[in-house]
DNA sequence: TCTGGGGTCCTAGGACCC
DNA sequence: TCTGGGGTCCTAGGACCC
């Protein structure tokens, strides 16, 4: 049996940990520059604020109804789950993170008969330990288990827990259970059942294999046999990841080459921090730049460059300057750019690297000062040092009005802040 | 006026091979 | 005028997830 827990609407619940006076009010943490919403407690659910909306479209409710706003603040949430899911691992032989407030996790260890109520336990220590309140569901196979957490989160006379084990609970599960619910059934998956005439997840299950296949092609298909019991969806433990993106939308267009390019040091070396911690390295890096797709009064322009490295590297400042290389050359003067990214590609074990015969860098030398430089921001807190490149113009691009004031240890912002 | 960020998997079609 | 067939690999884009 699979166990599958998820934190009740996390980005809020993380705020409210420091702010328990917030229990009961309506809650919302906003995406970058405060655009949108993407985490509601359940008072703001019920005032209707949907997911997704742009603050400005319901500013009004917001003021009215005295909505409380947080910038998002991920230092905080990764944290925060880090200890949910290190207390989750403890009471397991097998554990899949699958994001920030998921993960799957193997209970077989215990009886069957006392599954449920482990979990219950479960849930407890973790709204006590940490103080985030979490849902359980439990089944033969991950979909299954989704649907389950979903009416744990819904009923609070489950206590958190739901398991569907009998074929009687299943069937009564996905009964009343909307198929545009059911995980890895999109939009576009929604429609075609609905013109088929399939509404509950009951009613798609029903049909033959074929249906399935034929209508939504393989992950169509797996679904449909992950609703019926089967174990069919692979998550892999601790994946090493194939591409590392950060991009950010800048709260106003940006069109002043000095300030970009500081923008894409600043991304490309988030990427190589990453890239390090994983142990590895990439092939291939992309550097993007456009323009709002939202303004239909200025020209769009989309900027975009691959490059590929001569010796996979995970050097920041190796990959900075191939960015930069590449940002240079597609830079367009005057164009207003809203929104700019490094992707790196083409990801593989740093043991895997294949040496360039006519390299005339010194890599291992250039190895231990990226080490060094990795400790000291380890030891003294995030950009405690930085290259030249990610600290030119420190103009602030990006709008946060309404961050949680503590447990930020980025000594970049600090010092930004006392600059000004 | 204001509209997020970071991933994975699958598939169709083109390029290329013999 | 008529101009093969079968296979692999790669890539871009779509769909989906939180």
């Amino acid at each position: 049996m699979y166990a599958l827990a998820d934190c009740n609407n996390f980005f809020v619940s993380c705020e409210r940990v420091f702010r328990p006076d917030l229990e009961g009010k309506p809650v919302v943490v906003l995406s970058g520059n405060d655009g949108c919403v993407v985490s509601r407690s359940n008072e703001a659910k019920a005032l209707g604020i949907k997911m997704g909306v742009p603050l400005y479209q319901i500013q009004g409710l917001v003021d009215k109804e005295g909505v409380v706003c947080f910038s998002s603040n991920f230092s905080l949430y990764g944290d925060l789950s880090d200890r949910v899911m290190s207390i989750i691992r403890q009471h397991t032989s097998r554990f899949e993170q699958y994001s920030i407030d998921e993960c799957f996790f193997n209970i077989d260890h215990i009886p069957a008969d006392q599954q449920k109520a482990y979990c219950e336990q479960l849930v407890k220590a973790i709204r006590r330990g940490v103080g985030i309140p979490v849902s359980i569901g439990i089944a033969s196979s991950k979909t299954l288990a989704k649907v389950a957490s979903k009416y744990a989160k819904k009923y609070p006379g489950y206590h958190g827990v739901c398991e569907i084990r009998t074929e009687e609970q299943r069937l009564k599960a996905l009964s009343t259970f909307e198929i545009g619910d059911v995980w890895g059934i999109g939009r576009r998956a929604k429609a075609k059942l609905q013109n088929a005439g399939i509404s509950t997840a009951l009613d798609f299950t029903e049909k033959p294999s074929s249906f399935a296949k034929g209508l939504l092609n393989k992950p169509g298909m797996l679904t449909w046999q992950e609703l019926r019991g089967q174990d069919v969806i692979n998550i892999t433990e601790l994946p090493m990841k194939q591409s590392i993106t950060t991009s950010r939308t800048f709260a106003n267009a940006l069109s002043e080459q000095q300030l970009l390019e500081e923008q894409i040091a600043n991304f490309c070396a988030h990427c190589a921090r990453q890239l390090r911690t994983q142990q590895s390295v990439a092939q291939q890096l992309y550097v993007y730049a456009h323009t709002s797709a939202f303004r239909s009064d200025i020209e769009q322009h989309y900027l975009s460059e691959l490059v590929t490295l001569p010796v996979a590297t995970s050097n920041t400042q190796e990959l900075i300057s191939y960015a930069l290389g590449a940002f240079r050359r597609a830079y367009r003067p005057g164009a207003l750019y809203k929104k700019a990214g490094v992707v790196l590609l083409k990801i593989i074990p740093e043991t895997a690297v294949v040496p360039d015969l006519f390299d005339t860098k010194d890599r291992a030398k250039d190895k231990r000062l990226q080490r060094v430089l990795d400790h000291i921001d380890d030891r003294h807190g995030k950009h405690a040092i930085l290259l030249g490149s990610q600290l030119t113009s420190q103009q602030a691009v990006y709008k946060t009005d309404h961050k949680s004031p503590l447990y930020t240890t980025d000594l970049r912002d600090i010092i930004t802040l006392k600059a000004t």
